[in-house]
RNA sequence: AAACAGGUUUGUUUCAUCGCUCUUUAUAUUAAGGGAGGAAAGUCCGGGCAACGCAGAGUAAUUUGCCAUCUGAAAAGAUGGGUAUAUUUUUAGAAAUAAAAAUAUAACAGAUAGUGUCACAGAAAACCAGGUAGCCCUAAAGUUUACUUUGGGGUGAUAGUGAAAAUGUGAGGUAAGAGCUCACAUGCAUAGUUGGUAACAAUUAUGUGGGAUAAACCUCUAAUGUUGUAAGGCCAUGUAAACCCUAAUUUUGCUGCUACUCGUAGCAAUAACGUUAGUUAUAUUAGGGAGGGUAGGCUGCAUAGAUAAAUGAUGAAAUUCGUUCGUUUACGAAAGAAACAGAACCCGGCUUAUAGAACCUGUUUUAUU
RNA sequence: GGCACCGUAGUUCAAUGGAUAGAAUAAGCGUUUCCUAAACGUUUGAUGUAGGUUCGAUUCCUACCGGAGCUA
């Protein structure tokens, strides 16, 4: 199995982002928020990521960089999950922090977990 | 010895598994190597670098501000010294206070160039000061022989106000008083002497007595062109020096000198028609109107280096720290903690944040001598 | 990244360096009314934080904290 999480599964641009912003559906477990939406383009993988801590939540950039990095860790060890259910599908997707609290590493992957799962039964 | 405060230095280490980013090789996915700080932060200063502008002079605006030496490209910093203020200690004294020493602080040029401000209180808050307190002289009246009342004048000692009151003490002088005069002290100005590289200190002579505020305007001194890498360059995209309207084209107008003035420089052209008045077209410059396109690559750019932005996650062990438990006073076990904080053009300062450890300084407490 | 700003009652705004920091509105209490509203009276409540200059700072200066801009 395959843990890599190269430059080609991140979400770029800013028209991209502008348009998941406006018109993406959106899904919470607590401390994380989703938004998705299907979309067009070129690459080998079904998925395109992105993961914003907003700056109003947290003040420093060490703490944003921190929470920024587990999301991604959690994010690469368990993307099969997703890779699976959305192999026909080409969808561009966020995670959101939501809280200003330094949050754990288990914290996140219970969450995010969750979200994951509900989103591969849903496209199925 | 402990606790607290301040300063300087330092700013945990190793291994395994799975990853991120850049470079090189190699080749279609392997290998090798590099990968965060003392503040990367705040953006408070200075410079490099870049674009635009530039005959020159003045004004404005902004900033610098005791002296010497050293470091530095500059800002700035270090060391030493001077002056002022504050605190503490010692000495002298009845006290006020004076002298000396130590420590700390100073945006430490100028208040005698000029302007402004100084609430309330107070007679007066600043060229020229003063009353229905007080002190003194004098005239009149009353009681009466030393007082009272009223009028005229002198005065700035006393008291009182205030953050601040026109130099202080003593003597003379006077009706009472007053730098009115004298002696000593003291501040300032000018000229000189001595010491010191200098700031400055000591001292002599003459004159003089002028409150505070420049972190109010201001004056002096020294300096500054404007804008910042989202600068700028190359490519791509775009009918793009596109379209319409108005005005100007020689004693005047426009533009430049990037805030303003002087001064100075540049431009104001060509063709056709013509009744020689001008008109039309093109051109240049300025202003206005109605729309549209692009908004992403490379470079700038680095012995870390991207462009929604890398430097991580998990596990194990060691190191340091205190807490709890056990034995017991230095070992073991348990569950913890290891700060502040994350490069986006690069350097040099300043400021602010910082667990623990080491060193230095100070204060307090306890113990011993 | 760079450049220029702003912080005053719960809210919206005032205040030449001068002592008690003002006004409107909101909130509390009372009067009026059968009750409510309106009206009237009254009370509470603030200079972002820390230093400095000054006899005296909301105001002047410095450093922090927070909040809104401009620049593609």
């Amino acid at each position: 199995m395959n843990f890599t999480f190269t430059k080609i599964e991140r979400l770029c641009g800013v028209k991209a982002i502008d348009e998941l912003y406006a018109s993406g559906k959106s899904k919470t477990a607590f401390p994380i928020k989703l938004i998705y939406k299907k979309s067009e383009f070129e690459s080998p993988f079904p998925l395109r990521v992105l993961f914003v801590v907003p700056k109003k939540k947290h003040k420093r950039a060490n703490k944003r960089n921190f929470i920024k990095r587990r999301m991604r860790e959690v994010y690469r060890l368990n993307k099969h999950v997703l890779y699976d259910a959305v192999a026909a599908h080409k969808l561009d997707i966020m995670f959101i922090c939501l809280t200003s609290d330094e949050l754990e590493y288990v914290e996140i992957e219970k969450s995010m977990l969750q979200l994951m799962h509900t989103l591969a039964n849903q496209i199925l």
